[in-house]
DNA sequence: AATGGGACCTGCGCGC
DNA sequence: TGCGCGCAGGTCCCAT
């Protein structure tokens, strides 16, 4: 899915289209990705309502409606939303005042449309962990020390450390010259302290080009990201390594492709 | 506690 | 061309 960059580049883009707007109707095209309530509540609550707010915990979008509840989209692997006409390939379209619609765009229909009067509450917020930017280097090196599996697995984590998917992971790791497999108790607190620094750039760069359009990924105006093409590792097996030109080796770890060079990543 | 596998789904590209 | 396979940005659940 959307990480961290690619939902936030959502959230800012969301900010500027839809706040202020009221949702005048509500086409759900596949019903089981409506996990709360029930369909037709769903529905009936959400008409009338006007779109106060948009707030992003980790890879959730989090949309503060006027009657005092939220729409919480998580996007899993393929979701997207999309702001514009009424597209027939949206698995859920809202319909708003202007006559525009807000797309729930979903090649393969994992994610999660969810309306609750609270979002604290829901297990998977109160359980995410501090998103990067607010760790320090301390921190960071506390909380993985105390952690005997892989440091890419940790990474992923989200009760761990928020935000980081498959892709910023391994780039991190390249950058920092950290082999994924290293267990995450063996990394010193100055490795550490690269470590985070390098999840924080490569976070950043990912917001500042848009996100990453690997495969299905559109920002709201339909548009791929740009930050793809500025990847370092991922998806670049057999290919030479930007930095040594040996051939960046793919393992699978905890069910993931993992990218990296073996040369560089120790 | 850590690890691996499978589940949830659709659709693409590849080799035969 | 058609078909089967592997694979894809996430997360949860179960068995070992």
């Amino acid at each position: 899915m959307p990480e961290l960059p690619e939902v936030e580049t959502i959230k800012r883009q969301l900010q500027r289209r839809i706040l202020n707007k009221k949702i005048v109707g509500v086409i759900v095209r596949r019903k089981n990705l409506i996990k709360e309530p029930s369909l037709a509540e769903f529905k009936k609550k959400l008409i009338g309502s006007t779109i106060d707010g948009i707030i992003r915990k980790g890879k959730l979008i989090i949309i503060a409606l006027s009657q005092k509840n939220f729409l919480i989209v998580h996007l899993r692997i393929s979701g997207w939303l999309e702001y514009g006409k009424n597209l027939d390939k949206a698995r859920v379209s809202f319909e708003l005042s202007n006559k525009k619609f807000l797309n729930y765009m979903d090649q393969r229909t994992l994610g999660e449309l969810r309306l609750r009067d609270h979002y604290k509450d829901l297990s998977f917020v109160r359980t995410l962990g501090p998103e990067p930017f607010k760790l320090s280097p301390k921190e960071f090196h506390a909380i993985i020390s105390k952690k005997k599996t892989k440091i890419k697995v940790l990474l992923l984590d989200q009760k761990v450390i928020s935000g980081i998917g498959n892709i910023y992971a391994q780039e991190a790791l390249f950058l920092s010259g950290i082999d994924p497999n290293r267990k995450a108790d063996s990394i010193n607190q100055s490795q550490a302290s690269l470590l985070l620094e390098k999840i924080i750039h490569v976070l950043n760069e990912g917001i500042k080009y848009g996100g990453s359009s690997v495969d299905t990924y559109r920002n709201i105006e339909g548009n791929k990201g740009g930050m793809e093409e500025r990847l370092k590792v991922y998806g670049r097996q057999k290919l030479p390594c930007f930095s040594c030109k040996s051939p960046i080796s793919k393992i699978s770890l905890a069910g993931r492709g993992t990218c990296f060079c073996p040369n560089c990543q120790k």
